[in-house]
DNA sequence: CGCCAGGTGCTGA
DNA sequence: TCAGCACATGGC
């Protein structure tokens, strides 16, 4: 058992975000993937309490996975711009971005668009029992997030068969990109935003949108603004009598924000969707 | 049943 | 550059 600090973080409202989809409680726990292993995590006061499947998923990689490595105060004073994100921010503080696997963000993503978040997580699901490896921890049993070359060699029809829909030639195609090394993700954690995100655009089924989300979750660039219906909601308050493309929303934001753009957006993101429940 | 969902690709102005 | 449209599917 490992334990760790996480000073300023709150592990129910990160993964209650939306920004991964294969989280779940059972008595007081949280389980999940990070990477290719079962991470068994609760917050305690102000530490983790972790158990993982797998040795190679230590210390380091979950306090980078949470982000706890950065100081969140200076992130949130840097973004505390104006009433609605402050008002955000005074609710859901401890909301961190996570850094999760690029492929996994990626995939998963392209499944997310123009989709639910309950159908995304029955989706990725059904995907991971038909085609990740099974894990098991402590009779635990789960499924890996599946590799691209098991997409790839996927028929288009077999994952329609997931219920993937119109999503399923996106995911192949994008899927073959890797596996072909004619899109490389290690990549993109070291270049700039401009250039992953000009990179992950090339995928099929990747657009703006997800393009910053795959950036934002998968490849630590802060500064990249997703821009979804309900970011499209939150910000048409901030421009009350102007119609705005999403394309002016996400120079303004950027701007407005910025290198913690994306921090603002996933602390906007999660208040507009919670206003109706609190 | 009708509406909505962490949109994208394509077309035509 | 931007608007309009088709696209699959299931939750509510």
């Amino acid at each position: 058992m490992i334990q760790l600090p996480a000073p300023e973080f709150s592990l129910k409202t990160t993964l209650e975000s939306g920004q991964a989809f294969r989280w779940s409680r059972h008595d007081g726990w949280c389980y999940g993937f990070v990477d290719s292993a079962i991470l068994k995590v609760k917050q305690v006061d102000g530490h983790l309490l972790c158990d993982s499947s797998d040795a190679s998923l230590g210390p380091d990689r979950i306090r980078r996975y949470f982000g706890l490595d950065l100081t969140l105060s200076d992130i949130l004073s840097s973004i505390d711009v104006d009433v609605q994100i402050h008002e955000a921010i005074a609710r859901h503080r401890g909301l961190r971005v996570l850094r999760q696997d690029a492929w996994e963000t990626l995939a998963s993503f392209i499944c997310a668009s123009f989709n639910n978040i309950k159908r995304i997580e029955g989706m990725i699901e059904r995907l991971c029992q038909a085609y990740g490896e099974p894990i098991s921890m402590n009779g635990c049993r789960g499924f890996r997030f599946p590799r691209p070359d098991a997409i790839a060699a996927t028929p288009e029809r077999a994952l329609r068969a997931m219920g993937l829909g119109y999503r399923a030639p996106y995911l192949r195609a994008t899927a073959r990109l890797i596996v072909e090394g004619r899109l490389s993700l290690a990549q993109l954690q070291a270049v700039d935003y401009d250039a992953a995100k000009t990179a992950l655009l090339g995928c099929d089924g990747v657009g703006d949108k997800v393009a910053d989300c795959v950036a934002l979750f998968g490849c630590q660039k802060y500064e990249a603004f997703p821009i979804d219906v309900w970011m499209e909601r939150a910000m048409r308050y901030y421009f009350r009598h102007r119609r705005m493309t999403r394309a002016r929303l996400h120079r303004y934001a950027r701007r407005h924000f910025g290198p913690y753009a994306g921090y603002a957006q996933q602390y906007l993101y999660h208040y507009v969707r919670h206003l109706r429940s609190t």
